[in-house]
DNA sequence: TAAAATAAAGACAAAAAACTCTTTTAATTG
DNA sequence: CAATTAAAAGAGTTTTTTGTCTTTATTTTA
């Protein structure tokens, strides 16, 4: 298991990967997505129109058309992306799987693990989703492979 | 998603359950833990099939027979039982699902992520099964919920 | 306005994870 | 040794996740 799912890293991965493209100055359509983050294409379909939806990524239909992001979601936080996927639940979720995480109740790892977890939390929402645009272009960073 | 896996879960949660039935003096049976921790009954069964062959929990059959742990499933860390379970994935996977984490083709959550990554590793390599007996005892801390 | 390009939508399919039920084996005890 | 207790084993089932394939709707452009 990793910490997010399968969806959620293509949905990063797609996201980072179109917001690079945006930068440069163009669109870009699933087929070259899914190309260049290495995903199945048409799973990976799905999961743009639900961030779609939702508003964080915008797209274009017909020649020329394809995904693209607006100056807003370069400054939303990563932790965004995570959410519209995944739900909240690595953010407020007991480690060993009791219903629901509180200091009433704190199972063995409570202390230690929620420490880790705020981190997560906020390292996801401290990094936006521009955050690594150059590093990208630069090919200092990686999406595939 | 969680950080390991439901099975996972369980798993350590009875681990942590026999341990301290053990600490206690006795030997518990797969119903008795599955009430004690709030698990499916067989599910569990098959888990504590996995760890009673991987011999970081002990078995008897028969009328007093049950579960218990010896006192070198106590100074073990919590992390053999996640590498048994989910095997070392969350240890040394890439946060966005690249093949493999490596400095040479970093993602780009590569070097935030790693540091957060190996604390969880330290947290459960530090942390040994019986460190929470008393607790448990105490009723500090609790395995359902 | 017809053809081409491209995202959106929907219906499946496969694989993995989570969970259930039944039978068998081993140990104890009266 | 018969009855009882409890884990081990095995054969499913259900649900969720992941992935595929086909059709439809929209936009551009020649
Ligand atoms: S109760 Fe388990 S992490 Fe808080
Ligand atoms: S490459 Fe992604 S975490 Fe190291």
């Amino acid at each position: 298991m990793g910490l997010f799912s399968k969806t959620c890293e293509y949905a990063i991965r797609a996201v980072f990967f179109i917001s690079q493209k945006t930068s440069e100055g163009g669109r870009v359509s699933i087929k070259d997505i899914a190309v260049g983050i290495d995903s199945p294409e048409h799973f990976l379909a799905k999961i743009l129109q639900d961030l779609s939806k939702r508003g964080l990524v915008q797209s274009a239909k017909g020649p020329n058309g394809g995904f693209f992001v607006n100056e807003n979601t370069l400054r939303r936080p990563v932790a965004e992306i995570v959410e519209v996927v995944d739900g909240n639940g690595i953010f407020v979720g007991c480690a060993l799987g009791l219903k629901e995480c509180s200091e009433k109740n704190p199972c063995p790892l409570h202390n230690q693990f929620t420490t880790i977890r705020d981190e997560i939390h906020s390292l996801l929402r401290t990094t936006n989703i521009g955050d690594f645009n150059e590093e990208l272009i630069l090919g200092i960073n990686s999406l595939k492979r």
